[in-house]
Parts: structure tokens; sequence; C-alpha cells
DNA sequence: AGGTATTGTCCGCTATAACGGACATGTGTA
DNA sequence: TACACATGTCCGTTATAGCGGACAATACCT
């Protein structure tokens, strides 16, 4: 299974180098030359062009501005949009929101992995006056987040580490993380089915997360509570059992 | 340019296939297992399965239910996520659509071909007691659509024959549609820079569309307002104004 | 203007990915 | 039970897609 370390000449398929371009424009949030590209993914020059060339014609990607940049295409947020009206998770995902939003009056989001990094899949924004939003679909680094406790607790240590990038230890602000106290507080989210803490991202709010399980009873995604830290406070039992009774009935349908 | 009538074999890319999976998934609007998949699209069942397996591990596909059903992966829904939120046209189409429907009080739409076909990319819902809705991003034959008039009015009329399936001249109940009456429809409509009937979805709403224009002065997409028919006649010449008005920011800009 | 760097295009080579067909397994029916 | 059919898996063959490198065109400095 150990792949020989010298990678001698390999020859990437098309679908992967498909995903590659996909995800690098992903992660740029930005249209790119491709150029660019190929330098970014280390790819051959003249296999980008072809490839870019063929996605544009197939409209996974769209030409932007007037030069040569392109970005994600308009077919991608089509497929978007059919998984979304046929996705039974994500439908019960919104219903919860919505009760959680209801009942509590605070942001609510639906969360999973996207491979090593953390999104938000669905979020519901309160309707206070001063209103706590965040991007959907943006990936963000594990360690930053709440759910990230809770989505990777059925991994064992070792392959904790292996999943997250070390560079992914390090708050916003680039405080470093500390990795052993992160797995101390994996273990006891899962313990404890609920994780909560201050923002990282701000200074001013207070994240609570609890787990959604699928059939095997591992964590598949999570439902959380974006408060202000005052609300937070005051209210952090109700918050909680909210949450809980929440994804009650999203447990092995997800 | 053009080929051979006898098509001696040929093999198809590995992307184009992907593409023809995840359209076919689309369509079906629900899991399908990969021989039917194969049989669907008459591509080899084994190409087909390798396919499939390449696409789940990308999440370009997901596993649906417990056997072998496969459907849009959570990866396309991210990079829908991200298509939204970078398109400055679908951003600018957003701002439109929010003012159509605070000013009209009903339904608003934007529109745009998906290949040969007519979608919905975004709308905006009226507050009214009786809401009128549609499938958001969900392929409709041209001709059954008030925006298809505009959309396709850039065309010559051969191109215009040859774009359209013939199937797809048809009313949804099934009653055959002129191909002449509707391309005289096409060209009055971009004349006079609006288009509006009666629905064919239904018997109780009336559709008004309006063109945006790119760069280049050709017709990229549409704004639309689907009313109830009373609605629609007491109050169509300021229907059609505040389209107009809507979309004159957009143009060139998408 | 001259020179350098960057970007897009073209083309032959070859590793390999799509294919076809055989095999195995499971499922429903007579 | 036996048969027919549908579905998933494996493997050798071969068309071809990805690669590398050369060339051309353009932009950006000095």
């Amino acid at each position: 299974m150990i792949k020989g370390e010298d990678a001698p000449k390999r020859r990437e398929h098309g679908l992967d180098r498909a995903m590659d371009l996909m995800e690098a424009l992903r992660r740029a949030r930005e249209p790119m030359r491709p150029n660019e590209l190929a330098t970014l993914l280390g790819a051959p020059r003249s296999s980008v062009h072809e490839m870019v060339g063929r996605m544009l014609a197939l409209g996974l990607l769209d030409a932007a501005d007037g030069d040569g940049r392109v970005f994600l295409g308009r077919k991608l947020y089509l497929f978007g949009i059919a998984y979304l009206e046929s996705s039974r998770g994500l439908r019960l995902a919104e219903a919860a929101l919505e009760r959680i939003t209801a009942e509590t009056r605070e942001l609510s989001q639906f969360c999973a992995l996207d491979g090593n990094r953390y999104v938000v899949l669905r979020q519901r924004e309160s309707a206070r006056p001063f209103r706590i939003s965040a991007d959907t679909g943006q990936p963000i680094p594990i360690p930053q987040t709440a759910s990230g406790r809770l989505l990777v607790s059925d991994l064992g240590d070792d392959e904790i580490r292996a999943l997250i990038p070390p560079e992914d230890f390090r708050t916003p602000a680039g405080a470093p993380i500390d990795p052993d106290g992160f797995i101390a507080e994996v273990r006891a989210a899962r313990q404890a089915g609920v994780f909560s803490f201050d923002s990282m991202a701000d200074t001013f709010t207070h994240c609570f997360a609890v787990p959604v399980e699928d059939a095997s009873g591992r964590v598949a995604a999570t439902l959380c509570i974006v408060a202000p830290i005052d609300d937070a406070n005051a209210n952090r039992d109700a918050y909680v059992a909210c949450l809980k009774a929440a994804a009650e009935p999203l447990h092995g349908r997800i």
C-alpha cells in the first residue's frame, strides 16, 4: 500500500487534474489564469491549458473578465442546486436550523468536514439587529472550530494528527494551538456530546456544537449555535438542550 | 469540421464521461445504480463502474442509501456555493430580484440557458399568501417559457431549430407548439424588449420577461415576473417598466 | 529599442485509461 | 431446484490523453 518515495514521472489522471483545478479556484476565491494554475499546482502548462479548454467547453469553468482568467462554471452551480434539492440530509438539517433559530433567535449552522477542513454547509441567520454571519462553504482549519472537536472524534490520535495539516494548528490570528490539548478537547467533547468555546474568529461570540451521527454511529456532521458571549453565558443550558433536541431526529439519517 | 457519420468506435474522454454521468443524475433527480447509468448513456459498464468509483473517491458523487445507488456529491454543492458567492452576475441579479419583488410583491426570477434548455438561476419569492413558486435549476424546454423567446433571439432561424430538440416543441400538457410561430414570437420579443404570456405550467399565472444583455449586446439572461393573471392584467405597464428598470444596471455586467 | 519574462499554441512520444469480454455473485421467477 | 437476468469485478488490448519541449506572441522592464 505504501508507494515509493521517488515519484517516477507520475502521469495524472484527467479527472484528478480537473478536480485539482476546481479546488484551487475554490480556495483562491477569484479567477485565475491557466498558467497561474499550472504553477500553483506544479502541473505541466500544456496539460492545464488543454484541460481548461475542455472544462470551459463543458461549462465546468467559465471565462471571467476579458482576459484569459477562468473561474468555476455555471454547471457547477446547477449541480449544486440539484444536490441541495435532493439531499435528504440537507433537508432535515434545514428544518433543524429553522427550529433552533426560531427557538433561540441565534445564528445556527450545519457543518461537516470537507477533506481535512471544516465547512459550514447551511446556516440560518438570526433576526437580530446585529447580525452575526459567516461564509458558507469556505474551508476553515479544523482546530479553529468548536465543531472540529466533534467531527474528528471517531479517529484515533494518530489519525487526527495525520489528517490535520500542521499549519492548521493555529488560530486565525496566528497563535499556535497545541495538538495534545486539541485532542484532549476532542475526547472530552465526544464524551459530553457537546463542545463550546469563545470563537477564535472574533472576540464577541461563543460557539456551541453538538454531533449528528450517521447510521453507524460516527459523527457525520454537527449542529451549532453562534451567539454573542453574553447571551451564551445567560442561556448555556437552554442552548445546549435545544441543539441536542434538534439533532435527535437527524441521527442515522444523514 | 463535419465528422463521418459512421462512428467508428469512438473512445470517450474520461471528463466527458464524468460530465455525462453527472448530467444524467441531475436530470433523473434521484440516485441511480452504475448499471442503470451505463445503459441509460449507452456506455460500457466497466468504464462506468470505474468512473463512478473514482468520482465517489473525489466526492463528485456520493453513495445514496445502503445499496449501490449514487447521486451528485457534496463537492459539487461546495463548488456551487463558491460559484454563487463569486459570480458578479448573480450578485447583481440578486439585487435586481430584491428590488423587483419589493416593488411589485410578485415572484421574480433570473433565468438563462443551460445548453438547449431554460433554467431559473435565482428567484425571489413574494410574501403573498398564495405563494407561486418553481424549481430553481430544473431544465425546462425553451418554447414553454416566456424567457425562452428572448434567450434564443440572437440566433438565426436555422440555429434556433438546430438548438431546440423537436420534442421540446410541446406544452407541458403535450400539445404541440408551432416552431414558426415560436420564431415569430422570438423576433417580436427582441424587438419589443419584453415578452409575456399566460404560463404554460398552470392556468392562473402570467409571465413577463425582459432581456439582460452581455457586453457584446447579446441576450445572456432574463429577468422575469410570475404573477397571478388578474394582477398581471391590472399592472402590466408597471410590471414591464419595473423589469426594464431593474435590468438596466445589469447590461454589460453579466 | 533591446532584452527578459510570461503566456498561449503546436506536435510527437508513450504511459495509461477506456474499452470489451469473461467471470463471479446475487436475485427473482418458473 | 433450475433457469434467466441483472449487477459487480477482473484483465488484456489498444486508442489516446497527458506530458515535455519547442515555438510564437505579447507584456514589462531597463
